[in-house]
DNA sequence: CGGCCAACCTGTGCGC
DNA sequence: TGCGCACAGGTTGGCC
């Protein structure tokens, strides 16, 4: 599920329990995710006081009391539940790979079918140097991310538009799902030079990024599959999706009158409408 | 260095 | 019912 809204909402649904919580038990079913699960993640854990929650990227940050950072990535597949104190105990699946309860008996739960996830450590100040977070572009809804910078971006690369928003040193928290969408609102096509985007287009697209992603935030992400929200609620961006998962079917925008076609760049999917993306 | 692809892993859905 | 293949929200190591 996880691009930047979904992460973004994950996150908000675990400031309420976690934020202030001390850790009463955690427990890895495994030893590794994409990378190792530290062996002291146990140790280093239980005890330790959640200050707060923050995100990077597609990366969710818990910040510890003494200093300990936790470093949380979905993947393609991770997906966190809550199981709230005093309602039945969760049955631990298969895919179970994280299992944490805080003092107040809440239950936090990582699933993550594919284990391209990833949870590992870094520390206070270690954060803007580590290896998985140092090469990060600016933040698509901060300050950070402004025309300039997207400008100097584009300029000079020879990949395509899709790729080059793609890529998380571009800007960071884009995936496939939201450059589609992002590309089909501001009309620009998938298959455009990354240079030649720059300037009007860029000036467009801009604020287009913005907004896709604010608005998604807002309907709690998107739902695929049987993805939930850390409190089992759907979120309901999906049905917003105007190019992403829609080949063949009208393109919306009014007076076109095209198709959207589905082409594969870089081994992913791309939804597009050739007539009005240009 | 930039660009591109295959690989990581499991599950599901489709065609035959 | 079963088999094989394509495909799925991400990232990156290795190759040209």
């Amino acid at each position: 599920m996880p691009e930047l809204p979904e992460v973004e909402t994950v996150r908000r649904g675990l400031v309420p329990v976690l934020e202030g919580a001390t850790i009463k038990k955690a427990v890895a079913n495994r030893p590794d995710l994409r990378l190792p699960i530290p062996a002291d993640f146990s140790a280093r854990l239980t005890g330790n006081r959640i200050e707060r929650l923050t995100r990077r990227s597609k990366y969710i940050l818990i910040e510890c009391a003494d200093g300990l950072v936790v470093i949380l990535h979905l993947g393609m597949s991770g997906r966190v539940t809550i199981t709230p104190a005093g309602t039945p105990a969760p049955i631990i699946g298969k895919h179970d790979h994280i299992v944490m309860e805080t003092e107040r008996g809440d239950i936090i739960i990582y699933n993550d079918t594919r284990r391209f996830g990833i949870l590992t450590f870094t520390s206070l100040q270690d954060m803007d140097t580590h290896p998985l977070l140092k090469d990060i572009g600016p933040e698509p809804l901060g300050n950070q991310f402004n025309l300039d910078v997207l400008n100097t971006g584009l300029r000079g690369r020879k990949s395509n538009i899709k790729a080059a928003l793609l890529d998380q040193k571009l800007v960071a928290g884009l995936g496939n799902i939201y450059v589609c969408e992002a590309l089909w609102r501001a009309g620009i096509s998938p298959k455009r030079t990354a240079h030649s985007v720059a300037g009007k287009r860029a000036e467009r697209l801009l604020p287009i990024i913005r907004d896709v992603l604010t608005a998604a935030i807002a309907a709690g992400g998107s739902t695929l599959k049987d993805y939930a929200q850390v409190d089992g609620e759907l979120g309901y961006f999906q049905h917003s999706f105007q190019a992403y998962g829609r080949e063949g079917e009208d393109c919306l925008k009014p007076g076109c009158g095209g198709t959207v076609s589905r082409i594969v760049q870089s081994n992913r999917s791309t939804f597009y409408c050739p007539s009005c993306q240009r």
